[in-house]
DNA sequence: CTAAACCTTCCCATCGTGGGAAGGTCAAGG
DNA sequence: CCTTGACCTTCCCACGATGGGAAGGTTTAG
């Protein structure tokens, strides 16, 4: 079993096969080979590629930087430090993402936390969004 | 200064001349009342809906969500019932991606922290997104 | 009267993903 | 041999929220 379809390669993948066609189109993975009738076909190589992105993209790295991720993993004179550095990065982008997120998780608690959340229209979500 | 641009508007409010245009035209915010020569024109309470839009941007709720509390804030005779839950919907919502978040940090962060990070090649975070 | 600083609408881009149409291909079964 | 259904192809459109920029009209200050 090892030249399939794009729907094959989709399942054993989880890449949908819309998502494979975008990434070949963007350049992020190499071209597919074609039968005479036009259709992809994928070995278990591609396989691989496709579950490393799948899996970059499980763990929120953009695009971008899982084409950098697949250079790197295709490069043998890569170094540690490269591959170290771009995941560093990526942490700082979450954590920053993260604080955002908890910051207006609390202010949102702190409000509803608040509120009667009963019959009356009064509310002090309401007032601080009206507020200033 | 009761009468302005929408250039003015913009900066008393927060929202980006595009931006109020853009909400305009999705009917988040009523249809601007306009000069003889096509300029809209933003009177204080025009503001005062505008400001509304941007804290609730702020805070993190969608533009569907906004144009519910819009109408709730207008509304003199709704519950604070109705508020609070579509408020606690959007935490719920939030711990979500936050919990999504910090799932990939502290994946990442576990592999980046086995990684030498120095000249050699091998690195847990290319091992790891290659597996399986 | 001119130049700068506004304003207008319209189209395009982002990012990652999905939906769906119109049409070609292939394999199984009558 | 032909039909049917399940594939595949490309192409265009959509989301959500925002920004960029072009082409053209208006207003205001000098």
């Amino acid at each position: 079993m090892s030249e399939m379809n794009i729907g094959q390669a989709a399942k054993q993948s989880g890449v949908s096969a819309k998502m494979i066609r975008h990434y070949e189109e963007i350049g992020l993975i190499p071209n597919a080979h074609r039968t005479a009738a036009g259709y992809r076909v994928y070995q278990n190589k591609d396989l691989h590629v496709l579950r490393f992105v799948k899996q970059a993209r499980n763990l929120g790295f953009s695009i971008e930087q899982i084409r950098e991720l697949l250079n790197l993993w295709q490069n043998k004179r890569r170094t540690s430090r490269r591959v170290k550095a771009l995941a560093m990065n990526h942490i700082q982008d979450l954590d920053e993402r993260i604080e955002g997120l908890q910051e207006m998780r609390s202010t949102i608690a702190y409000l509803a936390n608040h509120c009667h959340g009963d019959d009356r229209p009064d509310c002090p979500i309401l007032d601080r969004l009206a507020s200033t």
